[in-house]
DNA sequence: CGTGGGACCTGAACGC
DNA sequence: TGCGTTCAGGTCCCAC
């Protein structure tokens, strides 16, 4: 079943923290933070993990650091971004990362890796179990758009619609590839496919173009659900105050393999597509 | 170039 | 009870 959160001190502010995190998820951390990153100087940047920090050593992070205070965060993709006067910050959480705000330096907290310390004594506190996450310090944030294709949300659906172009390879893959589109992951495209009612193993050329229209309001659906729902409590994820995120109440096929689909009764199916578990319905979905 | 598979990690679940 | 094994998954890297 389900991990449990060792709730208690080390989570007692505020504690943002995704799992599995995808854009919905991100972007709940980055909303959660601004309000009390924005203005914080750092005094300090400390790696107690040199491994979290990408292609940078602590010296160099914690003298770029020192002195400058946060002017902005926003998410791309899954990444989150942070300006520091001029110098870029940037997490990405993977698996099991987590961001939040604590008074003490490492608290009870056993997979802290990164944390800032900042001029009125709060911490930003970067904890990773899995140890996947990596922080890097950049002048700008514009490497990310070779890196990722663009937002789903901030285009209409006809324009999403648009980009779910390609050859055999499956619908599925196509949408955990980054560059195509940004922010989607393995919970988000099994749930959109299903709403669309396309089998994740369907080739993209196979595809009819209402077919696409209707998987890209299927994401951004799925996407727009997941934020207004503070992100899906999956594993480690809990809201600043402890409490459950409630996507994961919407979820219709993820997770469920074995279980019986909502719409049709029939088993859902899991099988491993692209290295990932992937959960549909052999009825509803084609 | 497109694609697929392994590596990176370790807590949790599972099997005996 | 306790040990060993397997699984999870975003991204990078490499082979084909």
């Amino acid at each position: 079943m389900l991990a449990r959160v060792p709730l208690g001190p080390r989570l007692s502010r505020v504690a943002m923290e995704a799992p599995l995190p995808e854009l919905p998820e991100v972007e709940t951390v980055v909303r959660g933070l601004r309000p009390e990153l924005i203005g914080k100087k750092v005094n300090e940047a400390l790696a107690l993990w040199a491994g979290v920090l990408d292609g940078g050593d602590p010296t160099r992070f914690n003298a770029c650091l020192k002195g400058r205070a946060a002017t902005g965060i926003h998410r791309r993709g899954k990444y989150i971004c942070i300006d520091f006067e001029g110098v870029g910050l940037v997490v990405h959480l993977r698996m099991t990362g987590r961001l939040y705000f604590s008074e003490k330096r490492e608290g009870n907290d056993p997979w802290v890796r990164f944390s800032l310390g900042f001029d009125d004594r709060t911490r930003l506190i970067f904890s990773d179990a899995r140890k996947f996450g990596r922080v890097s310090l950049v002048e700008s944030f514009d490497f990310l758009e070779q890196k990722l294709g663009p937002e789903p949300l901030t285009i209409s659906d006809k324009q999403l619609a648009g980009l779910i172009v390609g050859g055999r390879r499956p619908i599925k893959t196509f949408l955990l590839d980054q560059k195509k589109i940004a922010g989607i992951g393995n919970i988000y495209a099994d749930e959109a496919l299903h709403i669309a009612g396309i089998r994740p193993t369907r080739a993209v050329a196979d595809l009819s173009k209402p077919k696409r229209l209707k998987l890209a309001q299927a994401l951004q659906l799925v996407l727009e659900r997941g934020i207004d729902h503070e992100g899906a409590t999956i594993g480690w994820y809990r809201k600043p105050d402890g409490a459950e995120g409630s996507q994961q109440e919407h979820f219709k096929v993820y997770g469920r393999g074995g279980q019986p689909c909502h719409g049709c009764g029939r088993i859902l199916e899991r099988i491993v597509l692209a290295g990932r578990g992937t959960h549909y319905c052999p009825t509803c979905q084609l």
